[in-house]
DNA sequence: ATAGTATATTTGTCAACACGAATATAGTCT
DNA sequence: AGACTATATTCGTGTTGACAAATATACTAT
């Protein structure tokens, strides 16, 4: 009965559960400017390599990001979600991260080792949005 | 120096924490009807009681519900939260759960059990919302 | 092939938490 | 007081996942 009615559920459960870690939390903020790659995640983030690695991988198995490997490097970016319940739920998401003091800085510590040229794919939240009324 | 800063990233982990179980997902998809005690909830969902109360103090203590004492009884409601950021993605993650459909059928069950008054708190995605485009 | 760099995985340890079962607390009634 | 109902908490157990450290894999270059 509850076998394949409970897809959404279960989907909705394994994005939360990829949501509920600072650390991947802060690494969605990174990737609302575009593609990063492993490398410059941990940097900026000031974490070990295996540990963004890791999380990562977990972001991966759940959906929300894909890498794209570039010889060396692998540089990831949100994935692109094809059901609109869940793509409306993750950008709402990428929002409220948007907001977040430490993810600011985070993106600041990237913009400093590159220059890019890459094109936001969701709105920073820099002015009037949820945080007015 | 990221001991005040990481007050927004705090919060969204517990948060995420909290919306990371089925359970406690489909509490939710029941309190966006409005306030429910814990016997229909613990009945609606066919879990053991002490069951339902673990989750409703988790999300309790999530901030995301708060309890009515009426006599013997405890209704639950959704906390009307603060922070407009918080508040902007939690209204997001109900309108999800509203799609889901075993929380639909929770919702019936219930509805079966009482005859609600109630008004809606948050709309429960019948039409046309994000499910466009 | 060897060295070097970027990324991923394994291993061992620890904490959080989900569950069922039992029990405790709190309020209502006669 | 005692019986009854609704809710909360505790206990024991199993699973998940976070971390550091070490190691493995994959690709590039000389």
């Amino acid at each position: 009965m509850t076998a394949h009615n409970d897809y959404r559920l279960a989907s909705l459960e394994t994005v939360f559960k990829a949501l509920a870690d600072r650390t991947r939390l802060r690494i969605l903020g990174l990737l609302l400017g575009g593609e990063v790659c492993v490398c410059h995640i941990h940097e900026s983030l000031d974490v070990p390599q295996p540990t963004a690695s890791r999380h990562l991988a977990y972001l991966r198995r759940a959906g929300l990001v894909e890498g794209r490997k570039d010889g060396l490097w692998v540089h990831y970016s949100l994935a692109s979600l094809q059901d609109p319940v869940m793509r409306t739920l993750v950008n709402a998401a990428g929002h409220a991260i948007g907001h977040v003091d430490s993810a600011k800085q985070d993106r600041r510590r990237l913009g400093q080792r590159i220059e890019r040229p890459t094109p936001r794919r969701i709105a920073p939240a820099s002015t009037r949005c949820c945080t007015q009324r």
